[in-house]
Order: C-alpha cells, then sequence, then structure tokens
RNA sequence: GCCAAGGUGGCAGAGUCCGGCCGAACGCAGCGGCCUGCAGAGCCGCCCACCGCCGGUUCAAAUCCGGCCCUUGGCUCCA
C-alpha cells in the first residue's frame, strides 16, 4: 500500500504522487513570532515532523521549507515590553531565537531553511508588479490590492462563493478597495497605530509613543508587505512554483491559503501546491486553544512538565486532521502510553544484556508479533499518516516483549533484539526516542541509586520491611520509580531528563 | 446566514474513502486471577458501545443514500 493524503482542495483521501518521484517540495506556513510558541504550535509541528520522518522513511528526499512571520503590527506591539528590543527586527529576532529553542526541544528535524519576510522584499515586490502586469491587482493610495473577481477560481479550497465572502482587512482599506473580498498585497506607509495599540499586553509600560514598523521602498512608495503574499514568494524562491505538500492549521484555509492560492496561481498560472494539508486545532473544554483567547500552555512549560516524549506520545495520539482535546486526563493517558512503551523497551535490552541471552530460546509467537507490529506500523502511517493505529503497532510490541519476558528464564535473544530495533526504528518515526542522552551527572545519579537500593536489599533480606519501604518512598519522592523483581530491584528515574 | 469538520463504551480515540475480517483496535479508568512481605510494574481474563435520531438500499451498514437534531471550527489576527 502506498501513501495516501487527505487533500483539503478535492476533500478525498488521494494517493500521494510528487512531481519527482525521489524528491518532496514541502511547505509549512510558519509562525508569526509576536508570542511564545503554544501546545497548539507544537502540535502542528510534531505532526508536520511526522509527515517529514515518515516522507524519508519511505525513500524520499524531504525538502522542507518553513517561513518565519517577522513583520507583522503585532510584533511592532510588543516593542519595549520585557527586554524583549527596541524595534520590530529585534523583538522578532528575540521571539525566532525563542522558537527554534521551543523547536529544538521537541525533538523536530530541522527545515532546509526557515526564511523570512524581512529578507524577501524584493522577491514580494516582483511577485506583486507581476500581478498588476497580468491585470490581478490594482494600485489605490500607494497600497496593492489582489482583485478577487479577476481570478475565476476564487474560493476553490475554502469553497466559497464570492457574494458570501465579507470584507477582509481592516477598516481603513475598505474605501480603498474595489471589491471588499480584495486583500492587500502591499500596504502603504507603517503599521496602523490602532492596530499596534489593539494588540498591546495590557498592563505593560511601554515607551511613551507608539512605536514604528519597518518600511520598504516600493514602485508604490514606502510601505510593507500584505501577510498573505509572503508565503507565495518565499515557497516559489526556496521551493518552485508548484509545491507538492502545503501543510498548515485548519485555521489558516480562510483566508490565508485561499489568498496565497490566487495570488500565486495567477502569478505563474501553475498549480500553487498539489497536496493541502490542514492540521486540526486544540479543543480545551468547549473552545479552541489559540493566541487570541490566550488560553494556552507554552511549549517550553509544556516540555518542562512532561517532557519531549510524553509531549510527542500525546500530540500524536490523535490524527493530525482530527480535533484533539487538551486536558489534564488526555496528557496523564499520554504519559501512561509512553511509560509503557519505555519500561518495555528498558525490560528488553535489559534482558538482551543479561547472561539469560545466554541460554537462548526461540519464541515464535514473540517474532511474529513484532513483524505484524511493523506491517500495522507502515499500513497506519500510510493510510494519511495516522499516528494513533501506529502507537497501537508500537504498543502491540511492547506486550509481546512483556509477555516474552513474563515468567522466563531463557529469553529468545534474536526476538528481542528484533524487538528492540523495531521499537527503536519505528519510535523514531514518530519522534521518540529511548535512548536518552546519558549525562555525566545522570549516570552519577545511576550509581547513588543502585547504592541505595543495595541497602534496601540487605533491610529486606534482614526482614526490616519498614525500613524498606521507606526507602522505597523516599525515592519515589525524588520521583525515582522503584520496582522489585526476582532478580533484585530494578528502577527508573523521572523521564523529561 | 454562508462554508467546513464531527457526533462511536466511564474517559480518550481508531475504524467510515474501498459495506462483510467490527459480536467494534490501542490506551486509561474499573473488576477478577497470577506474581509479590507489601506496593508498583507485568502477565492472563473480564466488564462497559442498540456506533446522534428516523427512514432507505443490500444477503450484509458504524461504514452507502435521504431527512432531522446537536457540537465544533472558519467567514476578523490565529498552527
Amino acid at each position: 500500500m502506498t501513501l495516501h493524503v487527505t487533500n483539503t482542495l478535492t476533500g478525498d483521501r488521494e494517493p500521494f504522487e510528487p512531481q519527482d518521484p525521489e524528491n518532496v517540495l514541502l511547505y509549512y506556513c510558519g509562525l508569526t513570532v509576536s508570542d511564545p510558541p503554544h501546545l497548539g504550535h507544537a502540535r502542528s509541528w510534531v505532526h508536520v515532523d511526522v509527515m517529514h520522518r515518515w516522507l524519508e522513511f519511505l525513500g524520499y528526499d524531504v525538502r522542507h521549507v518553513e517561513n518565519f512571520t517577522d513583520v507583522n503590527e503585532k510584533i511592532v506591539a510588543r516593542v519595549g515590553e520585557d527586554d524583549l528590543g527596541e524595534d520590530e527586527a529585534s523583538v522578532a529576532e528575540s521571539y525566532i531565537e525563542h522558537t527554534l529553542a521551543d523547536m529544538r526541544s521537541l525533538n523536530l528535524l530541522r527545515a532546509e531553511v526557515y526564511p523570512r519576510v524581512s529578507e524577501h522584499v524584493p522577491e514580494i515586490v516582483d511577485l506583486v508588479e507581476t500581478l498588476i502586469e497580468k491585470g490581478y491587482a490594482y494600485e489605490s493610495n500607494g497600497s496593492v490590492y489582489f482583485d478577487v473577481t479577476s481570478f475565476d477560481e476564487y474560493g476553490k479550497l475554502s469553497n466559497q462563493k464570492l457574494d458570501e465572502i465579507e470584507s477582509q482587512g481592516d477598516p481603513d482599506e475598505r474605501t480603498e478597495k474595489r471589491h471588499p473580498a480584495d486583500f492587500a498585497l502591499w500596504k502603504a506607509g507603517s503599521v496602523d497605530e490602532n492596530a499596534v495599540h489593539e494588540h498591546r499586553h495590557e498592563g505593560v509600560d511601554h515607551c511613551d509613543h507608539t512605536p514604528e514598523g519597518q518600511t520598504w521602498e516600493s514602485p508604490w512608495g514606502e510601505g510593507r508587505p500584505g501577510w498573505h503574499i509572503e508565503c507565495s514568494a518565499m515557497s516559489m524562491t526556496h521551493l518552485d512554483e508548484t509545491l507538492d505538500l502545503h501543510v498548515g492549521g485548519r485555521d489558516l484555509v480562510f483566508p490565508h491559503h485561499e489568498n496565497e492560492i490566487a495570488q500565486s496561481e495567477a502569478a505563474t498560472d501553475q498549480q500553487f501546491a498539489n497536496y493541502w494539508l490542514h492540521c486540526e486545532l486544540f479543543q480545551m473544554d468547549d473552545e479552541k486553544m489559540s493566541s487570541s483567547l490566550g488560553n494556552f500552555v507554552t511549549v517550553d512549560e509544556a516540555v518542562d512538565r512532561w517532557g519531549t516524549n510524553v509531549l510527542r506520545t500525546f500530540l500524536t495520539a490523535g490524527s493530525y486532521n482530527s480535533k484533539q482535546l487538551y486536558s489534564d486526563e488526555t496528557i496523564a493517558e499520554a504519559e501512561e502510553r509512553w511509560d509503557r512503551l519505555e519500561r518495555a523497551y528498558d525490560a528488553a535490552v535489559e534482558a538482551v544484556d543479561s547472561t539469560a541471552a545466554r541460554t537462548k530460546v526461540d519464541d515464535e509467537s514473540l517474532r511474529t508479533a513484532v513483524d505484524d507490529a511493523r506491517d500495522s506500523f507502515v499500513e497506519a502511517m500510510n493510510d494519511d499518516f495516522n499516528t494513533r493505529e501506529a502507537q497501537s503497532a508500537l504498543l502491540s510490541v511492547a506486550t509481546a516483549v512483556n509477555s516474552h519476558l513474563e515468567d522466563r528464564s531463557e529469553f529468545d535473544y534474536r526476538g528481542l533484539r528484533r524487538a528492540v530495533d523495531t521499537l527503536e526504528e519505528l519510535g523514531a518515526v514518530l519522534g521518540l526516542s529511548f535512548v536518552g542522552e546519558t549525562t555525566g551527572t545522570a549516570d552519577l545519579a545511576g550509581d547513588v541509586v543502585d547504592l541505595v537500593l543495595d541497602v534496601r536489599e540487605q533491610e529486606r533480606a534482614d526482614g526490616n520491611y519498614d525500613r524498606a519501604d521507606e526507602l522505597r518512598d523516599e525515592l519515589e519522592a525524588l520521583g525515582i520509580e522503584v520496582q522489585d523483581t526476582d532478580d533484585g530491584a530494578s528502577y527508573r528515574l523521572p523521564s523529561g531528563e
């Protein structure tokens, strides 16, 4: 079975066929860097990351581009706040650094390039000029708007009809536009003061004057690029006129992606993207999680609290294109899933390393279970990146391992080895890492725990169970999970290290 | 109002494209047993689903068709 994806453009699940059978051009609509990234961003990132990893698993060379929108009134509104910076560019830079750090902590594969709007103004101006020349855009008071009536297919992504679309953009634009649904490609002058004030955080002591945004020279005078045009210009610059995969959040379908299609296809006469994939949003109680509602957990808080593996298990516990419930319960469940996987992995590694591996035995049911799990995993991922099913497959390896290890003194060395390799290889597709980075202090901590456990073992041998339990409780209070087995006690250090 | 997605066990969440393997996965919670000084982990087994409602097609429907009810998202910045 080959990879199938759900294409928003057609509404169907289709076989995935990139233009070049060996390369995939993947563009992801990145962030406006005006706030720290939150879990909702992480959800989309992780799903795109899993797509990227799966495409590589299938043998494709993935050219992944993700932009940073570093020109925006919301960024200007942060000027002077905390120590973010004294102008739009430095505020953006602060948040970009923050964002890249968050991405690393989520174990995301790096994109090939993270283009920024501020570095692509010439390409944007060129594109706008082309649109004017071809009659798809017009200048008005130093601003340039896209004429939606000139593009017959406008609305094809979001299935909307022109006369049902209300005005786009801020009120001032309306008088300058021919059709209320026309959207800005280029905006004259600096940022709108009101817009900046609207986005300022309350109770923050900003500088006394309204900060200004950057402006650039253009054939229409000083101004700033519109929001939608950047993605078209940057994706064409770094990838091609036609993308294979264009991914973004569901909330961007209209107007952002609709406008990207209009301006790109009008300019090039080529299909802009062959497959449009949209990540669904988090659901919190009765509303979505979003920057504008302010009901979010930031990525750095989440990583600190749960660790990368638990977080990624959680974020891939549903399909990318289904809404996901965010709550303490759903996170806790993900934590249990990850723990179960990790325990089984650790147990398998321990068994393989043990002397018992010498007295080997063949366990066909273990090997079959592992092979079946691999098949299920592949099938699940090929079916529109069904990460929940993929997790199920991984969990079935865990069950097979535990079952094999249960009450057995002779191990199937090869079967266990295969289980370990499978967990590592397939887990990596989901960005899960069983092998934590062991640092010098972690090793030392391990040695100390071993020492405490030796003492506890002696207490138990002497029948001093009260003292033994006390030691176990105290270790647990430190986050160290102790498990008594026939071969002595074993332990797990807190996750998220 | 318009557009889109969705309604599956106590929770969460696959399956719906290509009807039968779904008497409904995986996990969590719950129950019983094994193991254990105890606990945890683990193993084995069980409980909980008339798959939103009504009608239709079919030998056969969670899956297809029609109608209705409800939820969420988009239509303004948002992953």
